[in-house]
DNA sequence: TGCAACATACCATACGGTCGGTATTTATCA
DNA sequence: TGATAAATACCGACCGTATGGTATGTTGCA
């Protein structure tokens, strides 16, 4: 429920802001190396709207990982790679986006709420199961075209479609961790081909797919 | 170098017991969160002792992803996937161990390095360095008999032996990071069967490996 | 007038780290 | 061999700061 005012134009955003600065500075520190103070500071708000806003630092890990969710689903739906009319295709044109997208400095393109999980399961339910919600929230849009193009091709095996988008997120938080630990974006990228390569012998198909 | 005496048998192992306390702690609440304090406490040992050991709370870091780096690799080299005599096998036999080892409670059998990499990236190159040697390592173990089974099998391909073998260990990280996230480690080894199966038609077999 | 949205000063505690001191082992040398 | 010096391993009280959180006041709109 923001309100700006006249004088300060600026106000009643200080959530949103909050929100953003946690998102970038908790991607790069960690949930639990983010003071509270350096986040009112990156967001240019006192400590008084924090505290307003979410009671406790828990709360702000709960919305950010909540807003994390919300941010990327609307980024993901209007990203390109549901263009295709082959749902194999789309699935594919998924696995290069998001091969696509890792780039510049590992914190940019990391994933705030694979790095918060990881570091709040035991300590913070509330937060890391707004993390599970927002990754397999993420995986579940992926199924009915994993879906599709197994009825379409008349692909049988002992998966499911479910686990299938599930394993992309697992390669790709997996990526993320592997990029960090050797200080090396490309250690993501590679496991991606990996993946692309699977999906394609999943579905038999060893060359570009055409329509 | 511990030295024990006689009037206190349990002098010197101070070192051993704080290394031991880090991956058991800083497992479950992450690096950040984990208290010199608490380190002290739990292995039994004052704090005096603590920073006689370590100069700071980060080189305790270092060393505590260099001591996990040498249990896990004693670990893995008396395990029981390096018996079959047909390399592919034993690749095989090594993401079955992989899954096996999946049980318990998740900080028991989740990685510290790849927990504290996701953290500290940014922070302390030295940790972060220290987990990539620990992770990138342990890959560099499967290498050779991924080439012997290529070879073996005359297997070609636009990959590398070096890249699969990572790729397995971000299957594997990732597959943490989903099982904490949503809080259930199958979501881990799924994760798994899904490799199983990438490698399986990587070599061209479908079914059981028969040497 | 009431209430949401701040702002500011303040608080108790927890934190990483320091420091002077002691006990025990090991190296040195007459 | 025995006295002694040097070094290692450890103890525990203490310190300055940073931290999450609170209490109280102010502003501006409905």
């Amino acid at each position: 429920m923001p309100r700006p005012t006249k004088q300060s134009p600026e106000r009643g955003s200080a959530r949103i802001r909050l929100l953003e600065a946690a998102r970038d500075v908790v991607r790069t520190k960690g949930f639990a190396a983010t003071a509270v103070d350096e986040l009112c500071k990156s967001a240019d708000v006192t400590k008084g709207a924090f505290f307003h806003q979410f009671g406790s630092k828990d709360a702000l890990g709960v919305a950010a990982a909540e807003f994390w969710a919300e941010t990327t689903s609307a980024f993901f739906a209007a990203a390109p790679y549901h263009a295709p009319s082959d749902p194999l295709e789309r699935i594919l044109a998924y696995v290069a986006f998001r091969k696509a997208i890792i780039a510049g400095d590992l914190a940019e393109f990391t994933c705030l709420v694979g790095t918060m999980a990881q570091e709040v399961f035991a300590s913070s339910p509330a937060i890391r199961d707004a993390c599970g919600r927002s990754i397999l929230g993420h995986a579940a849009t992926l199924v009915a075209d994993i879906e599709a193009a197994r009825r379409e091709r008349g692909i049988t095996g002992d998966w499911t479609a479910e686990s299938l988008a599930r394993h992309t997120q697992t390669i790709i938080q997996g990526g993320f961790v592997l990029a960090k630990a050797g200080n090396d974006p490309e250690l993501a990228r590679e496991s991606l081909d990996h993946l692309e390569r699977y999906i394609r012998h999943l579905f038999h198909v060893t060359e570009e797919v055409e329509t």
